[in-house]
RNA sequence: GGCGCGGUAGCCAAGUGGUAAGGCCGGGGACUGCAAAUCCUCUAUCGGCGGUUCGAUUCCGCCCCGCGCCUCCA
């Protein structure tokens, strides 16, 4: 496999490779959980989804670890708000988060770690930085990192500390951090308060809670190393969280680099607009289903674009998606029969199989070896879907003709293709199938059955009088040469 | 102001120094008694102005516009 991938450290595309030869160790800042997620957190995570099925169908398993934010001002505020101790609410948020994931067809990470598990590696990372001189406590028990010790704090976002210091001019008034040697250290620790309430850990500089930056660097050091491959997460994240993980991490281990590969997908907007609670259009996966979108379809459109560009999500696209995937399901059930492995399912293998073709199954022809290769640059889905969708096209226009050989093959690159794209037809059509009403109201099947009459004694306009009412009730009758079927209208 | 990402057909979205993938929508046609599906077919000179070049949408410069970050937002 030869997978390259934009570096936010370097500023240019570089081989991703696992270190040690054997996995790919990769960290992702996962969800806060104090509410539910939105879909611009969720491309986020589908496009770190894609990176990783891509390299694992490379041939490279992936030691993926994403956190669980379950302690931090939004958490504590919010718990409050909903009249619930901490752990009870982030619970229930990080079990909702579960199942959009879960819907969306996202691979669970190998593990998951969340800030209140691992408070004492927190903890022992904050000794170290004050050991090291990086780090000093203050009069109320909060403990702050001093920048001033990390020479190359800034560098991979672009930032120069002096700027820093000019444009946080303005906040220096901040109540909360009057004692801070420098406007722009971060906090580690924080001090217990009164509005936290039940929370708070016990720690050698009395009781409080980690800052959001300390848990990254804890826990991605703890289940990956000092020094691992592919780090990634939202481009609102490079500054300040990563700049801080690196001058955390860093700090304490000596090594360098904390993380050789900085993987920072772009925002999402929403029917041209960015996202916000004004405007009313910050979207969850929940609003969605709510008005008939499938997962997979929300998951095809939020992977229709190249991930380091701003996404513009619009319910068109997600129409777009829907027949993209009616025409695959027909695709399979017209020339899918019994073909490979997976049966009356050619399009929906399982994703061990997916691994276990690897990348044989896109050796076929010119669009088939361009759809991978397409993912292997820079991770490029829009192009590898123009090529897979121009694949499509072909089987629809030439597959009747093809010989068993021929359409196994084809559907092998097909069903792999789609196994990397975490698209699963098979839960999008049940799940179709399942939605609307089987069958018609006995009203609509008896216009159905007198129209269907009509037809035979050639009775035309009968037969289209009453296709006007079975319309008008809703329904649609699809006519076949033995018979018809009735299905609703609306989708 | 600093850093970063963009401006390609009605919409979404790739891409290349030699006259621009794919999808959706829409138009025309075939097929069908009608309808649905399917098939065929049509629709762009790439934000603006200069420059380099035999030739630029693709390289350089300037300008205009949109978006993100600049201390806890994916």
């Amino acid at each position: 496999m030869a997978l390259y991938l934009h570096n936010t450290a370097s500023g240019e595309r570089e081989r991703v490779y696992a270190a040690d030869g054997e996995a790919l160790r990769f960290y992702c800042c996962g969800p806060t959980v104090y509410g539910p997620a939105h879909i611009g957190n969720f491309r986020t995570f589908l496009v770190q989804d894609l990176f990783r099925r891509v390299v694992e169908v490379g041939g490279l398993p992936v030691h993926h670890v994403r956190n669980l934010t379950d302690v931090d001002d939004k958490t504590i505020r919010e718990a409050a708000a909903a009249g619930e101790d901490l752990p009870t609410f982030t619970a229930r948020w990080r079990d909702r988060f579960h199942e959009d994931a879960a819907a969306l067809n996202l691979l669970p990470p190998r593990e998951e770690p969340s800030a209140v598990e691992h408070i004492p590696e927190q903890i022992g990372l904050i000794e170290r930085l004050l050991a090291s001189g990086h780090a000093y406590a203050t009069a109320d028990g909060s403990v702050y990192y001093r920048i001033a010790s990390f020479p190359r704090y800034g560098q991979l976002s672009g930032i120069d500390r002096e700027a820093l210091r000019e444009n946080a001019s303005g906040r220096l008034e901040d109540a909360d951090e009057y004692d801070k040697e420098s406007v722009s250290d971060f906090v580690l620790w924080k001090a217990w308060k009164p509005e936290d309430g039940e929370v708070g850990w016990e720690s050698p500089w009395g009781r409080g809670r980690p800052g959001w930056h300390t848990e990254c660097s804890a826990m991605s050091v703890h289940y990956l190393g000092a020094s691992f491959d592919v780090h990634g997460g939202g481009v609102d994240l490079c500054f300040p969280h990563h700049e801080n993980e690196i001058a955390q991490s860093e700090g304490v281990s000596g090594e360098r680099p904390f993380v050789r590969h900085w993987f920072h997908c772009e925002h999402l907007q929403v029917e041209g607009r960015k996202m916000s609670k004004s405007l009313g259009n910050f979207l969850t996966l929940a609003d969605l289903r709510a008005e008939g979108f499938h997962p997979m379809e929300i998951r095809w459109a939020l992977l229709s674009g190249h991930y380091r560009k701003t996404l513009n999500f619009t319910r068109e696209n997600a129409r777009a998606a829907r027949k993209a995937l009616q025409r695959l399901a027909d695709l399979e059930h017209s020339l899918g029969r019994g073909v490979g492995t997976a049966g009356e399912a050619p399009l929906s293998p399982s994703w061990p199989e997916v691994v276990a073709r690897g990348t044989e199954a896109f050796a076929g022809g010119g669009d088939q070896r361009a759809a991978w290769a397409a993912l292997e640059d820079d991770l490029n889905a829009p192009e590898a879907l123009g090529h897979f969708l121009r694949e499509v096209g072909r089987a629809e226009r030439e597959g009747r003709g093809w010989e068993p050989g021929e359409a196994a093959a084809w559907f092998s690159f097909a069903g792999s293709f789609l196994g990397v794209f975490g698209i699963d037809l098979r839960a999008w059509r049940e799940d179709r199938a399942q939605a609307r009403p089987a069958e018609a109201p006995a009203e609509v099947a008896a216009l159905a059955a007198e129209r269907w009459e009509a037809k035979g004694r050639r009775d035309f306009a009968s037969a289209d009088a009453l296709r006007d009412r079975i319309r008008e009730a809703g329904w649609q009758v699809l006519d076949r040469p033995d018979g018809y079927d009735l299905e609703p209208i609306g989708d």
